[in-house]
DNA sequence: CCTCAAACTGAATGATCCTTCATATATTTA
DNA sequence: TAAATATATGAAGGATCATTCAGTTTGAGG
């Protein structure tokens, strides 16, 4: 609905312009370019729309790492690792903003529930991508695939934090693909490859 | 002194207990002992309190790590990577609390300021630490030190997000300090070693 | 054109909170 | 001890904000 995306979209940039407790339901709606009471037809607190916006983002950043697993079943490690952070770096950078003005909502409120069931998303995709790696020796899969996600999505986090230049940030992200790399090769137990 | 103390704890004590928009001037001063006008003597804003606490808890991290650096002088880079990863993992789990309340704290205001002469501090003390490693044959020292420091930062922030038991986190710290380490390998120049 | 329901409106309400300041208490100085 | 200075108090002012609801607008169906 036209309405509710312009809502989001308000609550989006009143959230980067002006923080996250200068975040007014009257002020919201001003942007939205609805009343205050239309609002609240369509979230019972204030909290439901910051909560609703998690929920939003965070699925769909949840559907595009299922997706990028999903589409390289049986590749390379390395293929995988590229994607993943690929995947998980585009999606943070590609609508900057966003992702801005939700790290600084998150505080506002009890979405520890929402992030847990986003990481286990996420684990439960990429275990099951590594497994299928024609070329995946490691033994303990598990702390394999935590250590990879926690590393990148950390990396990526806190990259985005610091004011990197579009240069340093594009050297970094080089860096840390072949950083994961050079873990897996550690990690793998030598069978016979080139 | 002891009020200061006080406010101090209080305050922390409530962001974690409550969250941030439950921090009152009120409930803080009621918690520390003191009455309101106490603590405006303090801190001429409540902001001014927050900027505080994170100005003393980012000028303490920031010593810690310039401390370590300058302690491993002439180490082997392998010995000063764990020594950055136990320094700045100790320091977040060692009061786990007052991280956790410090990072939710943080929406609170513009501290952006502190954070960039954070990473200003890390970045020099580190970059100079790993300059004087005997066998250091990194062509670029900038990018490998911001590589490496924004992979160690991010993960553990990333890590104490996720409320991982203890196992799993001792397993991921080793498991962060083997990444860096096969790092450092990919990135070094043959010379003459082992 | 009329009816009815769905969607919208925004002033009013009640609650919360930051900040001030006139006053009181403690501590130091003379 | 008395005056002066520093520190502490907390009720009250003034502002902001989330939420409500009585009434208005919109638009589809007859």
């Amino acid at each position: 609905m036209a309405t509710l995306d312009a809502i989001f979209e308000a609550t989006i940039q009143l959230l980067l312009r002006d923080g996250p407790h200068r975040l007014t339901t009257t002020r919201v709606a001003e942007r939205a370019g609805v009343s205050v009471g239309t609002m609240y037809q369509y979230f019972p607190h204030k909290k439901a729309l910051i909560y609703a916006l998690n929920e939003r983002y965070l699925d769909a950043l949840g559907d595009r790492i299922e997706a990028a697993c999903r589409a390289h079943h049986g590749a390379p490690v390395d293929r995988m690792i590229d994607t993943l952070i690929d995947t998980y770096w585009r999606a943070k950078t590609g609508r900057a903003d966003v992702t801005r003005a939700l790290y600084r909502s998150v505080v506002e409120m009890d979405n520890e529930a929402l992030i847990e069931v986003f990481a286990s998303r996420a684990d439960a995709a990429c275990a099951a991508m590594f497994a299928s790696a024609p070329d995946m020796t490691v033994a303990d899969l598990k702390r394999f695939n935590l250590t990879l996600l926690t590393v990148i999505f950390g990396t990526v986090r806190n990259a985005f934090e610091r004011n990197l230049s579009p240069n340093e940030a594009e050297e970094l992200r080089g860096e840390l693909a072949m950083m994961c790399k050079a873990y897996v090769r550690t990690r793998m137990i030598p069978h016979n490859q080139q």
